[in-house]
RNA sequence: GGGCAUAUAGCUCAGCUGGAUAGAGCAACAGCCUUCUAAGCUGUGGGUCGCAGGUUCGAGUCCUGCUAUGCUCGCCA
């Protein structure tokens, strides 16, 4: 807000301080009761050898001294200034507050927080990246949901956004299927349901090497002839790709994901041979126990392995392939891996050999890193098949709120039902994988991920069809006056409650950007949460269409509409599509 | 053993670059639906912020050590 920067310009002024010194100091009071801006005045007790009191009311006082010149302007925005406990307090006007608060909502519309600080830089995010041949389980979904998210954030800051879907669709895993397919595929069994079949040989494969260790040497014999461009090789390779990216494209479908690139790891294959040429020639690469790998001593880090003692490649060679191919065709802004924790190790290696082959934007290629889903016993493992599908997890989330919202909603049609169920019960999903920060693990259950109550998407979205119901049934003559609504009438909005609720409004944009910076949605969720606290409180101890008067109704309608398009964009930015009842 | 994380209420987590009385949700208990959708609202109880030092006017937040847990440390991705 304008005020903020008046205030600390004023302030900088009369402590000869930089005005970025003083904006650092400026916070936000705990509690509404001590004001709306603080500034703390400890650190100038020793420079003026004075208690931070003293130093408080002197300040107080000095700025007050101005209230009719040249502090003017800002003095009619605040209603007054105390010095309490070592801080000098600023109390807003509360007109004034609802005023240019509820302003800047109404001309931000649908895109409140929305910017063009990204016009003409483009983001890669990276993210989903399952392995083909292999289900798609909760564990897949923590780095779809969140890639979408962080997506969606550069987006909306004005970024053109590229989302990579980097399938995992090469290595000696690929050997193995081969092998297995050749001795036990069922080709009925793979129309029928290709993940289940493939991941059936796949099981069976690690059976059977148990006892015969020898398949392990076919199943390299078999990867190094795919990888060599043997046709019958290749002819498989593609035709398990299609169909799990059919399968893939269910999902993807489902909840409104589409990528702009689905090149897989054995697209950036071909390219490893220039990389390392590359690393030859500015001397990176040596060799080490017959393999060939460059040193990343000066990073504190092991070495980095880019080709295997029999000369064939591996992950970290394709990585780095990628990233000069990524800089080549998309001259990227930054370079965003939505991958999980366990993977540190790997990216911290390929972006320092970046740096090692002086690539400049090595910096701009980002791990955004995420926990781990696991069950409380345990980790999942697609091998044993102890996995919960995202899709069965969708599923059910979708059944429980169908019966709920039928049974709300006897006179709703079977298809709306439907349509609602599917849009709440995919979004409360979605909502448990972005809640809280991304590092942290998830341990899943059951219960939790089907709790729609408290800190949930249908708490969000219950909240929207509330403000939907009430421009509903609002008069249109009211309702009319609303869409264009007064700055007499907004200046009406000055009750605690009022005041809270235009407060977390106000904090929403700041909110996004800082999320975006941080490539942690939770942060723009958790200030969407807040904001729908507030609103249900308001709305539970104020009555919006029964006010005092029309324009008191008229004011608290548009502030709902305010509240109803805040909560919808963020919704959206984590992926979920808001309804109008449920 | 080296490296990187994490440790806050019974459970799941917030706590922005150190700042005023450490906050939510769930669970427990007590209330509120003839009044704008009760997937809601209100209230109560519950904390030596892992342990021990240190820096500071001030530490959940920064530093050191310790403990516990997780991840990771070349030919899987």
């Amino acid at each position: 807000m304008k005020l903020i920067t008046e205030i600390a310009e004023a302030l900088a002024r009369k402590l000869s301080w930089e005005l970025a010194d003083v904006l650092i100091n400026i916070s936000v009071p705990p509690r509404p009761e001590m004001g709306d801006i603080a500034f703390p005045c400890f650190r100038l007790a020793k420079t003026f050898k004075k208690s931070p009191g003293e130093i408080a009311a002197d300040l107080k006082r000095s700025l007050e001294d101005e209230a009719d010149g040249g502090l003017k302007g800002m003095f009619q925005a605040l209603d007054r200034i105390e010095a309490a406990g070592g801080y000098l307090n600023f109390f807003i006007r509360r007109d004034y507050l609802a005023r240019t608060v509820l302003r800047s909502s109404i001309e931000a519309g649908l895109k409140p927080g929305s910017s063009d600080e990204g016009a003409d830089k483009t983001v890669i995010v990276e993210y989903s990246s399952p392995n083909i041949a292999k289900p798609f389980h909760v564990g897949h979904g923590f780095s779809t949901f969140l890639g979408e998210a962080i997506a969606n954030l550069f987006e909306f800051g004005g970024y053109h956004v590229e989302r990579f879907n980097h399938l995992g669709d090469y290595g000696t895993q690929f050997g193995k299927l081969i092998v297995a397919w050749r001795l036990w595929g069922d080709p009925d069994a793979l129309k029928k349901a290709p993940i289940g079949e493939l991941t059936r040989i796949y099981v069976k494969f690690h059976e059977q090497a148990d006892v015969l260790p020898e398949l392990e040497d076919e199943a390299r014999a078999a990867f190094s002839r795919l990888e060599h461009g043997d046709p019958e090789e290749i002819a498989l390779w593609e035709n398990f790709r299609d169909v799990s990216l059919n399968e893939f494209n269910k999902i993807y479908d489902r909840v409104g994901i589409a990528f702009d690139n689905t090149n897989g790891e054995r697209f950036y294959s071909p390219m490893i041979p220039e990389v390392v040429e590359t690393l030859k020639s500015k001397g990176l690469l040596e060799e080490s126990e017959g393999a060939q790998v460059v040193n990343l001593d000066s990073f504190d880090l092991n070495p980095c392995l880019i080709l295997k003692s029999d000369g064939s490649t591996i992950y970290a060679s394709r990585d780095i392939a990628s990233i000069i191919y990524r800089e080549d065709v998309y001259n990227f802004f930054k370079n965003i891996y939505v991958v999980g924790i366990p993977q540190k190790n790997h990216f911290n290696q390929v972006f320092a050999v970046m740096k090692r082959m002086d690539f400049p934007k090595a910096d701009d290629c980002i791990h955004v890193a995420f926990g781990t889903v696991r069950f409380a016993g345990g980790v999942f493992a697609s091998r044993t098949g102890n996995v919960v599908l995202l899709e069965d997890l969708l599923d059910t989330s979708v059944a429980k709120t169908r019966a709920l919202i039928a049974a709300n909603n006897p006179d709703m049609d079977d298809h709306e039902v439907d349509t609602i169920a599917e849009q709440v019960g995919v979004g409360a999903v979605r909502y448990a994988y972005l809640r809280n920060g991304r590092e942290r693990d998830i341990v899943f259950s059951w219960e939790e991920m089907l709790d729609f109550e408290g800190d949930t998407a249908p708490y969000l979205m219950y909240t929207v069809t509330r403000c939907a119901s009430l421009e509903r049934k609002a008069p249109l003559r009211l309702l009319e006056r609303a869409n264009h609504v007064s700055d007499e009438e907004l200046s009406l909005l000055v009750s605690d409650d009022e005041q809270e609720l235009i407060k977390e409004i106000e904090r929403f944009p700041e909110a996004v950007k800082a999320a975006r910076e941080a490539y942690e949605p939770s942060i723009m969720i958790r200030q969407v949460m807040t904001l729908a606290r507030s609103f249900n409180t308001f709305y539970h101890n104020s009555s919006i269409l029964k006010a005092e008067n029309d324009e008191l109704i008229v004011a608290r309608l548009a502030l709902t509409q305010a509240v109803g398009r805040t909560l919808s964009a963020g919704l959206r930015l984590a992926g979920i599509e808001p309804v109008d009842r449920m």
